[in-house]
DNA sequence: AATGAATGAGCCTTCATTCAT
DNA sequence: CATGAATGAAGGCTCATTCAT
């Protein structure tokens, strides 16, 4: 894809509060009509509208659509990085300790806003970003592969990419046509984790045999 | 996502040998555009222009760019699902045996056109199509979902729709940012394929104790 | 208005019955779109798959939109125009007796296709007609004048052109929106008319003298 | 006709002179390329360029052609709804007298501007109009209907509906065809009318009796 | 003669973006 | 800073018409 790398950065910080209110308005505008209305109608005009605000002041602090986008996977994604190095960085926490938590963490927020996280998805997938909003996506993989890695994990940069891919693929869709039963969801990704990190001595508390059904 | 439900079946079937000749040459173009410029530069003047066909050919064949996807679509489920069905129908193949040429056949397809895969995979999870198109992911679906159930899988239609969802999840990625190497990507769905069915009495080569839950 | 003239004769005489009959089929199309679609939806193509024919044999017979208009304008007109003189022929009636027939000729006419009706009186008053077509009018308005003159009524020519003006308006707007009643229209409309023509020795029961001027 | 209702509301009031001058800009525009092409090529995009405005512009205050069309008739009907009720409430007048009036601003109107009245008025016919734009026709023939209720005359509504029908149908074949003798054009209306309404008891000049009716 | 595939000008409309107020 | 009027490129789609078969 090579559409015209876009400017992606808000261009000014808001300084007063009444301004911070405004860009909320915008960004809370926004994932509104993406949610209601996929990327297609994705349009400055309809987020204006639909945040209250004029055209003119969504230009005040975006320099375009492709910068609202990218604020909102960003927020996405940092609010999602957090959680994860505060799993990561948790000594106390054995592997499947720890992939429990991250896949809990991951399922809550795919699940609770499902076509807003496809479209965010496929937005980052398909969507030329700034290095700066893609240096997130490497950070959240390299936090991941850093968990792994202290776990003996071959291969950890690979198996962490794969591993958020394969847990994303199983919520996308489950958030679209499943039943949204996180406790379920949560249960299977974790049966294909764990197989795709294969029996291994990482485990504290090793299970017997016997599957699990 | 609301949008208004657009016509997605082909508009006419030509009778005439140009007249089909026209037909896939408007599809070929599609998918041209659809992997050169992603869903956002998608527009039919683009896809008429690239297949060397009036604006007006272009609409007396498909009633609008939906109708192309929804074809694009269709023809590419339609040749998985017959892949699929070949396979899951030789009963000489124990389970490992037609998970591995499964995931192998989907994988190929995959990585022979990551952007284009990623863009209909995208299309037709995001975009509401038709019922006859969403049958075809109703078959593969149970496609799969025999299959596993003949081997004594619980719940084959949950799994079926997981494992897919799994593979596609990996594959899409590996194909955007990987090395898009098969036999690689291939070992690790498997890995993970196999950790989600869990031990059982399906494998030829039984797996050693120590699962892991 | 200035629309550049169009070519409004069909384009040749169907020799062979099949021709007629495929001819006839396009002017009952024709007749169908417009009452139906009025002359917003009065399109070519529309009115060949109306007619089941391919839109290739509409132009074997008619060189253009304008001309099918055209000769529906012709046929309604000239129909009319029989009728007319018919009455005007007839020596038997006097003034009053033939006003009543025309009167009777002309609603039923009217409010047997009140919307076909209207659109072709547009069409002939501000679409640029052939003379060919034209020249109906003037046989139809003359014919009324010769009438009228051959009573004494002065001015004949300006008053037959009102007085088709006159019942022209009143039926249309009957037929659109009233109860269609004939009767009752034709009484109305022949009241305005002798109005309008006064009290002249014309009547073989002579008004009363004291008109309103 | 069953065209499928188009919004005819104008989509929003300026808020600023400038905006107000645009508007009309668009509607003096509109009028005049109805005058000279006709509903043919009465087109936003001709519209646009005739006012001096971009196309843009004119999606901004009209949501679609219709609406243009709309708002011509809604102000042409209520200039003449304001001077017919004005001569209807002037209770010095006896019913010729208010007749003679009524008749006379019509014709100034309709002779004003012979092309562009006919395409108003058979636009008004044919077109699904709003409620709001009908209501207006309605108060036009519920004006006329009260001053000849008030003067005794039968049947007032549908007497309404036809003098109006009567004299639109004479004036506007005048406009385009005759001499636009306003005056005499007058007389003829007048004598038709009086006839529709017949020798009554509301001259003050009255008929003797012996009617047609 | 008949067919219907093909054409492309042109219509309607949206939308990202700028700029005067 | 905010507003909203204005812009025009561009996209979706139709329709009159031609022409090879």
């Amino acid at each position: 894809m090579t559409e015209p790398q876009a400017a992606t950065i808000p261009r000014k910080l808001p300084r007063q509060a009444r301004a911070a209110a405004t860009m909320e308005a915008i960004l809370e505008g926004a994932a509104h009509i993406l949610r209601r209305d996929g990327l297609g109608g994705f349009t400055t005009n309809h987020i204006a509208e639909r945040a209250g605000v004029s055209i003119g002041s969504l230009y005040q602090y975006f320099p375009g659509k492709e910068a609202i986008l990218a604020e909102l996977i960003r927020r996405k994604r940092a609010a999602l990085l957090g959680a994860f190095q505060t799993i990561a960085a948790d000594e106390a926490l054995d592997l499947p300790q720890a992939i429990d938590r991250l896949v809990a963490v991951g399922i809550d927020r795919q699940l609770a806003d499902p076509v807003l996280s496809l479209a965010l998805d496929y937005a980052e997938a398909a969507l030329p970003l700034q290095a700066e909003t893609r240096s997130l996506k490497v950070a959240l993989i390299g936090t991941v592969a850093g968990l792994l890695a202290r776990h003996g994990i071959a291969d950890p940069a690979v198996a962490a990419r794969d591993l958020i891919a394969l847990a994303r693929g199983m919520a996308d869709l489950e958030g679209l046509y499943g039943e949204a039963d996180g406790p379920s969801l949560g249960r299977r990704i974790r049966r294909a984790v764990f197989g795709y990190l294969g029996p291994g001595p990482f485990s504290s508390t090793p299970l017997p045999s016997g599957s699990l059904k």
